[in-house]
RNA sequence: GGCGGGAUUCCCGAGUGGUCAAAGGGAGCAGACUGUAAAUCUGUUGCGGAACGCUUCGGUAGUUCGAAUCUACCUCCCGCCA
């Protein structure tokens, strides 16, 4: 069912959060049409399955999609696992390793059952782009090639960095914008989403379908969102993402990593409060009405509720409260196992103890944590890294900020 | 195909025979201060129950008392010319 809401109100719903829309005339055009003839539009998502998983920073595209359901529109996923042998290059300083099969198929449905967190499965069409793109012959994409000009292709600004730099450009690479526009002209599609690290791609099927006779489908590009460092994107190889599936009191956590200066920019991309709310937060922020670590939880709730509920997200917040603020134990703390066999006359030693519960990777590394004034057992700080240890049930050991464990004998 | 340049630790990057587990910066980790924010300050960042012990400077084989540093071959990358 198309939604009867006026164009000037979609169109507003779905300008939150975008950069750029172009050209946002023929978006308009599209809607009209849709409305008039009872006909839903296509909307096409690429999705490259080489990280397995989903993180807020994806969800703001995700979300995006599930807007254009909600207005009666159809969503296309498509999962580049063709495209992921050769490796999206975008935003890439040195060309990617390739993936398996297996690989693919594997992050494939991983992706498949977290992007149901967000899209709305019956609205949700899914396709692989090795239907169409395996079947092709080398004639076959000399044709499709030949559309395209070298020029176009190297202006593309990570490749031109590349040649700039010195640094190799796979001939295959080149070939990854082509294959993804590609897929524009074989689905056909009205729209296409992406991030702003997608603009090359997604014009270019703009490019192709118009070449090949179509109409061109619409660019919309929404922001990177910012990683919890604040800097980079979010990205799960960089670790400051927030994934879809992370625990309440992990997502709740997180969000109150982040700086100050990102929240406004996080609520507007990340959460359905109200674009005039948002505004409000920043202006109270400013004039220092607001307090930024209420207004940073009240973000952490709104995101935890997203994918856990509101329930979950109050409990996250208490949590959080009853460990950082009032510096109480956590709740659940997950159990060490000490073989009784590795305990001397009862006791063990402070290294091997950290080493051994997972929480330093190396006893070095331990040794220095121990030394650094970092390791405390039940609220007793040790800093002897050759102290040995009595150990007993039920002991907590606490290591940096964040690392819990609770003793027991096996 | 010809000629030239290059590969160092998580990243960048110094290092041209011993004083090199390898400067400096980034990033990370920990501590102090805080609001698990930012900024700042301090310490730390190959392994090892730690001994000047072991393993590392693209790979292999050498030269040498001793190699990140010299030689040969190999692999990969870049540039210019064709």
């Amino acid at each position: 069912m198309i939604s009867n809401l006026s164009i000037d109100e979609q169109m507003e719903l779905l300008r939150r959060g975008t950069i750029e829309i172009v050209p946002e005339d023929e978006l308009r055009a599209k809607l009209v049409k849709s409305q008039k003839t009872g006909k839903p539009l296509k909307i096409k998502l690429g999705l490259d399955p080489t990280a397995p998983d989903i993180h807020i920073g994806h969800a703001v595209v995700l979300r995006k999609m599930r807007q254009f359901q909600d207005l009666g529109h159809e969503v296309t996923i498509i999962i580049g696992d063709f495209t992921a042998s050769i490796g999206d290059p975008s935003g890439r300083a040195i060309t990617r390793p390739l993936l398996t099969p297996e690989q693919i198929t594997v992050n494939a449905q991983t992706y498949y059952d977290q992007y149901c967190l967000i899209l709305d499965p019956a609205k949700t069409q899914v396709r692989y782009n090795s239907e169409w793109l395996r079947t092709l012959d080398f004639a076959d994409v000399v044709r499709i090639t030949a559309k395209i000009t070298v020029a176009r292709i190297i202006e593309r600004a990570d490749f031109a960095a590349r040649l700039a730099d010195g640094r190799p450009i796979g001939m295959h690479e080149m070939l990854y914008p082509v294959c993804q526009a590609y897929d524009s002209v074989v689905l056909e599609d009205d729209v296409e989403v992406g991030g702003t690290d997608q603009t090359f791609n997604i014009i270019l099927g703009r490019d192709l379908q118009r070449e090949s006779g179509l109409e061109p489908q619409v660019a919309m590009f929404v922001p990177l969102l910012v990683g919890l460092d604040g800097v980079q994107k979010m990205s799960k190889s960089l670790h400051n993402y927030i994934g879809v599936t992370d625990a309440p009191k992990d997502m709740f956590g997180k969000v109150m990593s982040i700086a100050d200066e990102i929240m406004p920019n996080y609520f507007e991309l990340a959460t359905s409060v109200p674009l005039e709310e948002v505004k409000q937060i920043e202006a109270g922020l400013k004039d220092g009405t607001l307090h930024p670590m209420d207004v940073k939880k009240r973000l952490a709730r709104e995101i935890v509720a997203i994918y856990h509920g509101a329930e979950a997200a109050q409990e996250a917040q208490a949590e959080f409260e009853k460990v950082f603020s009032s510096r109480e134990l956590p709740t659940d703390i997950p159990p060490i196992n000490v073989k009784q066999a590795d305990l001397k006359d009862g006791k063990m030693w402070i290294v091997r103890l950290v080493s051994a519960a997972g929480f330093a990777p190396s006893n070095g590394e331990a040794r220095r944590l121990v030394q650094q004034g970092a390791v405390s057992l039940d609220g007793e700080k040790i800093t002897d890294a050759n102290a040995e240890i009595t150990l007993a049930d039920g002991q907590v050991l606490h290591v940096g900020k964040l690392k819990y464990g609770q003793i027991r004998i096996v």
